[in-house]
DNA sequence: TTGACTCAAATTGTATACCATATTACGGTT
DNA sequence: AACCGTAATATGGTATACAATTTGAGTCAA
């Protein structure tokens, strides 16, 4: 009946006090936002209230709750007295998310270049290795974990948490068009290889260098999208 | 009992159909936010949820979807089983909004100054002139708002409304720094000026020289902003 | 005074029932 | 096949009930 409710303990691990009164609605809203972004609701699908309550085992006020946030994050649009369905993404308003990604993360990459230490420069080099190493296992949803934590440490190391912030924010838009992306067969060749380009910028402290490569990178990534988004609407 | 209801109604003026079947709940969560933005509510203060109800004359369930909104926008900050409270800002905070709009706003100029018909300068320029009036009137008000209208303008000849977007929620969640920081003495004399440098290099076409005035106008609103953050919580 | 403990009030979190209205689907009529 | 009216469905919105939790006041003891 409550599925949801088993889950509501606190999350492991760390030193700090951490209270994690999670509450039903979070649980929910997380759940939600990776039953879209990981394309098990598709775009343009309508989210019927009481069937996701059903799915989710929780009541309407919470799925209400759920749905008013999601919307606010660019991930449901809601059309009045029809609902709100999954939203959906046009050619046009991919380019320019990855435009502004190119613009923030080489901002983010030239700061980094400029101020990494050890530690960070470990973080990335880790997520790297993991980023190879799933797409050796052809596992994508390890290479797009690996890759979100690889640009979460070169943001952190940057000290631009609220760019970050957006940076996630813009990825949730066009999550199911990275998946597709980054499961590409010339994806798998040149991605890590470009990251790793970033990431040896870094270790140099070369900020221009890091930045070039982030939008070498990101210029790739979004001509293989425009490819993909042409192939499924011609 | 229920003053929202009473403006449920279409809004006036364009041609277009403009199907507004504007629900409450939109309604609601524009009050609300203009309520934040315009300082009504001051950043800190607890909304509890029934005072909101009562003061919007709405139900619960149309204040806690509106608040999600909020939430998920930055503009509340929810502490579970304490409720929301408007968000507060602290000065590295600001500086990244700050510099973020810099990188932003920019990129806008810059492209906007290869692109801008004749339509769209005239768009720019009579908000400039807003903004001009509205400061010798000390209307500063209307001041943002024409800025507003500066920068959309902007935006939409640059063919990025997807970064307005992101710019506006910015704006919002520095709302009350920007109207402190356009009040300000110094602010009324440089303001308009380094705007009129941004117009004068789109017409000329110069893209570099629109970015670099655009960066040189975020640069001192910032440390004017800077300046006010300090001298609030020292 | 400080500290700790108890208990009541206030508020949030969640569920549920209900109604009005708008949309959609269906089914019959011409 | 096009048209129209009606029923079914879903949303938009309200009201209410209740458990869980925080907060604060007050009390008592050291």
């Amino acid at each position: 009946m409550k599925p949801l409710a088993s889950e509501a303990k606190a999350a492991p691990g760390k030193l700090r006090i951490e209270q994690a009164p999670r509450t039903l609605r979070e649980i929910a809203l997380e759940r939600m936002r990776t039953a879209i972004v990981e394309f098990h609701f598709k775009p343009g699908q309508r989210l019927v209230e009481r069937d996701v309550c059903e799915q989710l085992g929780v009541s309407r006020s919470v799925v209400r709750e759920v749905i008013r946030h999601l919307e606010a994050e660019g991930l449901v649009h809601t059309i009045p007295h029809q609902g709100p369905i999954v939203a959906t993404l046009d050619a046009e308003t991919a380019a320019q998310i990855y435009e502004l990604r190119a613009l923030l993360e080489s901002a983010a990459a030239q700061s980094a270049a400029t101020q990494a230490n050890a530690a960070d420069i470990a973080r990335m080099s880790l997520a790297l290795d993991a980023i190879s190493d799933a797409y050796a296992r052809k596992d994508f949803h390890d290479v797009l974990s690996a890759t979100n934590s690889f640009y979460e440490a070169m943001f952190m190391c940057a000290g631009k948490p609220v760019a970050w912030e957006m940076v996630q924010r813009l990825n949730g838009r066009i999550s199911w068009l990275r998946s597709l992306t980054v499961s590409s067969a010339e994806r798998g060749a040149t991605g890590p290889l470009q990251m790793r380009q970033i990431l040896e910028a870094i270790k140099a402290g070369d900020g221009p260098a890091a930045a070039l490569a982030c939008r070498a990178h990101l210029a790739t990534a979004g001509e293989i999208a425009q490819r993909l988004i042409n192939l499924e609407s011609p």
